[in-house]
DNA sequence: ACTCTGAGTTTACTTTTCTATACTCAGCTG
DNA sequence: CAGCTGAGTATAGAAAAGTAAACTCAGAGT
């Protein structure tokens, strides 16, 4: 409806050749804080039940400098917390644990693992399997609309939003 | 059921106790493609829209030789393939689109895209969103199992798949 | 024949990560 | 009160990744 239609058709709202501000991107912004490496590797063993500085470093064999660093960005981002424990015995630690908020990387760190099961595991299968709990069904994810349609990845439109920005002309 | 279930309770069948080898875990495969630096932005830019090189490099502003090294490696992997096209009064050039495989990452970067939505986003809102083709409803990710339960993220259980290890004793 | 342009390659430099080892520190145990 | 242990911190050297800028190359246009 305004004067963009003259081309592409493929890409409605996002023209490549609009100049485009990308910094503050979603995508780009959650990657500034769990791509570097180990830091989804860290959460991987939260998850899967480590809590302790001994253990992930035992498991990921990662060098303990940058496993503390990352678990410092990790409390400081409020993806994980620290609890003290006591064991019996010994003297209180701290330990771990998952908030809310990295509790919701989860559905990210599924679609890795659902790729790589799809395309990159052994001939036997994958090393590890989701599953509900209680009704011991296999988990996976899937795309869904407002509506409820279960929607097919072709049927995905990318589309400006509130925040849309084009770069400021130099 | 058997002598492990001795102490923790919440980590049912992936004891952080145990040696695991985690050098078949489906997500470090994948990082392994998709975490380097780049590479997850320029599959970003072919969803929204890019497919030549001048395009990926003007709108993400990444040096030239990292981004012929991610396309090179994209495309070996699968991820994308390269088309030739010509404009009318130009010469043939390569064009990159994405493949079947390359697709199916999209779960996964539209749940890093989720979170960032969620817990990084300028007041206004995110600058991109994801709509349903034709329906036009705002699309999210979701977690379903098998049975086609709706899955809270707390009710989600790591079991050991067919291709779980033991580390070899050294 | 010469120029222009998109798509790279090459090279030199900087920064970040990785590895390895040594050191600290608090508090329970002997 | 010395020693042990888990959880770090500190430091140094090597390797990998990232950045910036110059250079190449093929073919269409003039």
């Amino acid at each position: 409806m305004d004067a963009r239609n003259d081309a592409d058709e493929d890409a409605a709202g996002l023209d490549p050749r609009l100049d485009r501000d990308t910094s503050n991107c979603s995508i780009a912004r959650t990657l500034e804080i769990v791509g570097e490496k180990w830091t989804i590797l860290i959460l991987r063993e939260v998850w899967y039940g480590s809590s302790r500085f001994s253990e992930f470093e035992h498991v990921l064999g990662c060098p303990r400098n940058l496993l503390a660093e990352r678990l410092k960005m990790l409390v400081q981002e409020g993806i994980l917390a620290t609890e003290t424990y006591k064991e019996p015995g010994a003297r209180s630690r701290p330990r771990y644990v998952i908030t809310q908020k990295g509790m919701d990387l989860v559905p990210a760190v599924m679609g890795l693992m659902q790729w790589g099961d799809k395309y990159r595991a052994d001939p036997e299968g994958p090393a590890v399997e989701a599953r509900h709990r209680g009704c011991g069904g296999h988990v996976d994810i899937q795309i869904r609309c407002d509506r409820d349609h279960h929607v097919q990845l072709e049927d995905i439109e990318s589309i400006p939003g509130p925040a849309f920005r084009l770069r400021p002309a130099v």
